[in-house]
DNA sequence: CTGTTACCGAACTGTTTGTTCAATATAATT
DNA sequence: AATTATATTGAACAAACAGTTCGGTAACAG
């Protein structure tokens, strides 16, 4: 990709993730964004169709990464998770969070969280339709599948939001325990 | 209220409801609300400063008015609640949202719920606090208990939602067994 | 019947969106 | 280094939308 290209790109995303923290998504204008990535107008709409699509672009490209990551580790190691899942898997995304790669966290304890969650369900749904299996305790067992599937990642998204409304004191290993107490 | 107020206001709220059940809020203009209600652009102005104070009334009108009645109810008959539950309150609700009071679940169901059951949860979460001593089970006790309380409300609304994504197929019995084997 | 209040609708200002285009700057190719 | 290709720029533009104003009309209350 042109190194030109690549800038802006970064510009925008940096710009808009700027005035998500501060802004509500709807709020926020076209004209907010180019004034503050420092670009002009026509080279937003050469990037963007429109501001929906930079979400979802930047969307796409926060949680595929993460868990495409997670699910290349996964793979590397597939005889650890096999044996010690699903405590692993979810720790793993924990600390992932934790580390605040690509600034997930800044948008997630945002005003914009919601939006952010829902992309992030949708992903999270797939990983737990794997990890199934591994839940099976004694409990809910009796729930359709489906259900229990939203309920988890529910409860994932719920205790992630708690995390980082509550100033993320608690260690990765902290919650996940309580994770997997709740759920 | 004028009776002219009071069939303009209810012009609006079928409309923007009616709406909703097709667009995103976002995507919903003045315009539109206003040749769905067959009235004045002025007129509009005249009864909410902007779409968001809309959206905003819409919600207190449909959600204080169904946890007031639960209130209501819930005081005529406390001897009841205290014995019973806390099977008997969220039956109650679960029974108040089968019967589409309000046209809530139409609002639920469509492609903006995320925005209802933000509002919902809100409210939810002061019930729960009421309730919260009932649900002392055996389980979740360690976790703190405002993160418990999250939790419950958000294994509610992830109830409702898969509920009616479902067709509400379940009896209000079964969602609120469903919910309690949850939670 | 009379004063009050709400509705109408059209016109208007200002903002935002998304497009176009010629000029310019930067990258890639030979 | 010269040339070709591509990205960016900035301004100008039409269309859509938000929110306001105001004179005229209809409905309500006493």
């Amino acid at each position: 990709m042109d190194r030109r290209q690549r800038k802006t790109r970064e510009a925008i995303f940096r710009a808009f993730t700027n005035l998500l923290s501060e802004k509500d998504f709807m709020h926020i204008t076209v004209g907010d964004i180019i004034d503050r990535a420092d670009i002009g107008r026509a080279t937003f709409y050469a990037h963007f169709e429109t501001k929906d699509f930079l979400l979802k672009e930047l969307c796409e490209e926060l949680f595929c990464h993460i868990f495409d990551s997670m699910n290349n580790e996964h793979s590397d190691h597939r005889h650890i998770f096999n044996c010690d899942a699903p405590e692993s898997v979810f720790l793993h995304l924990f600390r992932h969070l934790s580390k605040n790669d690509n600034k997930i966290l800044d948008l997630l304890s945002g005003r914009n969280n919601e939006l952010f969650l829902q992309y992030f369900k949708t992903n999270l749904c797939k990983l737990i339709e794997n990890q199934l299996p591994t839940f099976n305790a004694d409990k809910n067992n009796s729930l359709p599948t489906d259900f229990r599937i939203k309920l988890i990642a529910s409860t994932f998204v719920e205790t992630v939001r708690w995390w980082v409304a509550n100033g993320m004191k608690e260690t990765p290993e902290t919650i996940t325990e309580y994770f997997l107490c709740a759920v």
